[in-house]
DNA sequence: TGCACTAGGCACTTTCAGGTAACTACTTCC
DNA sequence: GGAAGTAGTTACCTGAAAGTGCCTAGTGCA
């Protein structure tokens, strides 16, 4: 007979697996990387250098947002175009699959924002029962 | 004088303190905890015990489960039911609120599904282009 | 008598994304 | 001659999230 933990780490196992081809997840972390958002909205208006990226998107070093971008141009959600003047210029641009991305941001967005007093308002109930539960 | 790493000091504790307060942010922040995916889901057609949410979700440990119920419960998104028999009886259930998520995590599965064969041949193309760089 | 089930709680450990600092190589400006 | 801007790379460090293991308390079951 297996222990439960025995068998949640076979079950664990399978769901790795089937996580790790799973488009919804690999999508899902994607978008959660904690740049990804931010490098999509810069983008999202036409085309950027890579230094103008670094200063719009204030507080990003310059190895997560080489990372950032990598990550996005590996997936085909932006090209990136090297210039070879002296110096080198570097624009990156929003893929048509970019610009889809940028859509599904925008919906989470809205919702996010249209919705946001709901949770805010949850979250303090849920946290005024929590320092005097309910008699 | 500030160096460019103090100017990015400077301006990424404002980009936090406007992070934690942004509702896009949160709410992404959110659906990519590594549970709430397949919780939302298992909850998507209709309310669920504690145990059969551990059975259904392969893979979760006890704790995971419990605290990613806990956190969509204080943001209002599920409902969480005592019934005091012997023994107790504990329902979850997608808020009205949480089917508003549901429905945005099922969008972006759609997206996913649909252009998931672009994103994998665009991987491949950079990988094969990493090896053996165009002359 | 001892195991499993109900729904978790608590403490410890591991893992990795993200962050920091220093460095490359080239050019132009003061 | 040295500071700054071009676009990054490399090695190292840390903090939060996730995972592991053991515990509760009452009941049913063999």
């Amino acid at each position: 007979m297996m222990t439960a933990a025995q068998k949640r780490e076979q079950a664990r196992v399978e769901y790795d697996a089937f996580c790790r081809t799973c488009p919804t997840n690999e999508l899902l972390g994607r978008l959660s990387d904690k740049w990804v958002g931010l490098v999509v909205a810069a983008l999202s208006d036409g085309p950027r250098r890579y230094g103008e990226l670094n200063r719009k998107i204030a507080g990003v070093s310059p190895k997560m947002l080489t990372q950032t971008l990598r990550a996005l141009e590996r997936d085909g959600l932006l090209s990136r175009t090297v210039t070879p003047s002296v110096p080198v210029r570097v624009d990156y641009e929003l893929t048509p699959l970019g610009v889809g991305l940028a859509g599904l941001l925008t919906a989470v967005k809205t919702w996010a924002e249209t919705h946001f007093d709901e949770v805010r308002a949850a979250r303090e109930h849920y946290d005024t029962m929590a320092d005097s539960p309910a008699s």
